[in-house]
Order: structure tokens, then C-alpha cells, then sequence
DNA sequence: CAGCATGCTAAACAAGCGTTCAGCACTTGT
DNA sequence: ACAAGTGCTGAACGCTTGTTTAGCATGCTG
């Protein structure tokens, strides 16, 4: 067995077991994954997952922790005046989904991860979903300031349904993906999935179809 | 012990289980209910329950074809000529959610247990998001042959779209509720919620706010 | 009334779980 | 060079899991 420590870099074996619990817990989940299975993927023994983490419960703790610090690094670029953007039917329209799919790559376990999270009753999924609530909220305030959409007659719903609808992109991708015959979390799925959603948010379900660029007289 | 079992009805100890079983499943998924936990709850001992179901994976069978039933006698409102109501902003605008709300109690387990269906790699899950989701071509597609609704450039992710905007506030009921302050899934709660979401679908996010009855000059 | 199936329980079983423990290999500070 | 400390393993422990088995009480049928 080979002792292999030679740089004080970050990806310590304890890197490795972070990685190989964050890619397994979100393909199976938690109550399904085992220590043992962990700790094979790693290439370690089941005890030295309890020596670096105290316990499976700390490990998972460790997992969620890291997954909200790379979520939380990628909505950073959404607060502030380029909020706005989030959800505007004329810009860019960078939906939550386009923003991880830029910072991502298309077989990352952490959207995955990100659906576990929302559904499970943790203080990680309720912070994680409070946080993007507050998030749509002040994207629609800035639409709404900058005239590009209105507030509704109930502002917190109304952001409630739009956050909604985003997120539910993730949760049921794998369904989405088999009736459509395509990935919309794909950068293909999304050139498909986003004019759609767009349109409607653009003129409701009977708006005049756009091409490309398209007025109506 | 009493051995009770006066009339030959369907409220056998068969059912109680499988009632427990599904109240349980829907609460606390597969993986974490036990069997003792399911036998407690209906009050028998664990091996009788292998003695019904065969096994917990057939107990658990059972019960996901048990809601299936259920929800098909529910959706077998929507098929036909009345298909065409749902999602129509003019007319009752009865979504999944309203058509549910209407036939079960606040407090029933059956929206949770869907929850966890669509979410799971089971052929349950696989089915009933296929069956919904033709149901949604359905009615988009006579919601398109009304006039009511354009089909879109891409009328097949068009569809895709409304079912998972729809299914969101299942998916999502719980984290809604935290920080709405209420369920979107009660009677008042929809109350709140169907407006916003119609008010979309009708003119999108820029539509003047519509008072119980406006025009707009 | 004998006989047999049915509904059901209590106890035990093997397997798998998370976790503990004693100790080896190696690095570091003195 | 010696002691202390870290990273790590392999085997074991106690517990819980789903399931099996033996057997009892009841109801149906000839």
C-alpha cells in the first residue's frame, strides 16, 4: 500500500472522500449510500471516514456545507444591478439554470445534489431555498423598477411562481429527459427549454410565435 | 389478542397496512420507514406483513399501484372534451393542483406520496409523469385548436413547460410554505396562488394587474 | 365433528449497518 | 536518534434490518 502525500495541496485524501460522497449521495442519496460503498470509491477503509469526519452524518453535514459554498460562489454574480437580469424576457435571460449550466460541466453531480437538498427537510435546503427566494424577489423589484415586468397584485407570490418554475427544471430533469428524448439541462435542452419559458413569460400563452426576430404589425 | 373480522368488506387488515404503509412512505420514504415501524403503526406484528405483501419491496409495490388507481379515477376528469379547461385562463382554470385539492382532504397523504413517485426511478414514477405529461399535450393541444392558447414554436417542450410549472408546487410544497407563510396547496392557499400563475399564462409578466373584474382600454 | 386452510404472533436468523479499537507506517520536532 | 503525532488499515463489536419458522386460534367445508 502506497503512502502518496507530496504536495500540501488542498486535494488531500480527505478531498477525494468529500468528492467521491458528494458524487455517490446525490446519484442515491443518503439513506442509501453506505459508509462502506464511500469509502470503496474513495479507495480508503470505512474507519478512516469516521477519523476524518467523526461520523457518516458529519461526512454528509461536510457535503452539504461544501455544495451551498460553490452555490453560493455562483449566485454571487446574480445580487446586486445585474440582478436584474435574472428572469428578463429581453436581455440575456439568464434563468438559474443557464447561470450553473455556464459554471458547470454537463455531468456535474451538484444540480443533482442541489434536488436532494431543496427536498430534503435539512437547515441546509430550507437556507439554500430561502436564499434563492430572496434572490427572485429582488430580481422581479428590479424588473419591476426598471418597467421591464410588473410586480402582480402579490409581489411574493408572484416571485414564489417564478422561482418555482425555474427550480423545477431540476427537479425533474431525469422525467423531462425521458418523454422529451433530450437533456433541458443540456446546453442542446436549454436552447429548446428557454425560448418557450421566455415566450410565455413574454406575452402569456398567446402570444404571437417569435422567429428568430419578428415583429407583429 | 381479539381476532375481529365481522363483515367481508374492503377494510381488511390487508388495507389498514397498506393505508399505514402508504401514510408512512409518503412521510418518511422507503429507505428510512421499517417494517416494524409500518406493523406498529397498523398494529400487527412484522411477519404478517411479509405474509400479505411478500416482501417490504412488494408492500411498497402495492401501494404505488394503489395511488396510481387513485389518481387515474382522478385525472379520468380531465380526459375528453373537458381536457380542454385545463390550464385555460378564461375559463375555471383548473390546474393539477386545483383538480387534486377537490377530491382530497388538506391533510391526505396522496399529494406527498406523488411527490416521492415522480421523484423515484421506479416504473410507477416513469408512468404516471408519462401520463401526466400526455395529458398535457392534450389539453395545450385543444387549448390551440380553441384559439385559447397558441401551441408555440415547439409545442412538445411547450407542454413539458406547463406540466413542470405545474408539478413545481409539489415538488416544492414544503420550502413554499416556510417562507410564504402558508400552503399553496390549501384552499386559501390557492387562493394566492392561481392568480398569479393565470395571470401569467395570460399576458405574461408585463399584463396589466387585472382586479377581480378589468379591462384593459 | 374431523380436517384443513386462513390470519396471525413470538421468537429467532443471517446479513448488513455505522462505529470502535489496536496497531502499523511514516513524518515531524527536539 | 528518539519520542510524539498523523494518516491509515483490518478486524471486530453491537445493533438493526428484512425475513423465516413454528405454532396457535379461528372459520369454513365435507
Amino acid at each position: 500500500m502506497l503512502y502518496m502525500r507530496s504536495i500540501p495541496d488542498d486535494r488531500t485524501t480527505r478531498a477525494v472522500i468529500r468528492d467521491e460522497a458528494l458524487r455517490l449521495l446525490a446519484a442515491h442519496g443518503p439513506e442509501t449510500v453506505t459508509v462502506r460503498q464511500i469509502a470503496a470509491a474513495a479507495g480508503v477503509s470505512p474507519g478512516l471516514i469516521v477519523h476524518h469526519f467523526g461520523s457518516k452524518e458529519g461526512l454528509r453535514q461536510e457535503v452539504d456545507q461544501y455544495v451551498l459554498d460553490v452555490f453560493e460562489a455562483m449566485l454571487g454574480e446574480l445580487t446586486g444591478e445585474s440582478g436584474a437580469k435574472l428572469l428578463d424576457p429581453a436581455a440575456g435571460a439568464s434563468s438559474l439554470s443557464e447561470v450553473f449550466a455556464r459554471h458547470l460541466p454537463d455531468d456535474s453531480p451538484l444540480p443533482t445534489y442541489l434536488r436532494r437538498l431543496l427536498l430534503s427537510e435539512t437547515d441546509a435546503g430550507r437556507l439554500l431555498f430561502r436564499r434563492l427566494y430572496d434572490l427572485s424577489r429582488a430580481a422581479l423589484d428590479g424588473l419591476a423598477t426598471a418597467g421591464l415586468a410588473a410586480p402582480g397584485n402579490d409581489p411574493a407570490v408572484r416571485a414564489a411562481v417564478l422561482l418555482a418554475n425555474d427550480l423545477a427544471l431540476f427537479l425533474l430533469r431525469d422525467r423531462l429527459t425521458e418523454v422529451l428524448g433530450m437533456d433541458p439541462l443540456s446546453a442542446e435542452g436549454m436552447t429548446r427549454w428557454a425560448p418557450e419559458m421566455l415566450s410565455i413569460y413574454a406575452g402569456g400563452l398567446n402570444a404571437a410565435p417569435p422567429p428568430p426576430q419578428g415583429d407583429t404589425p
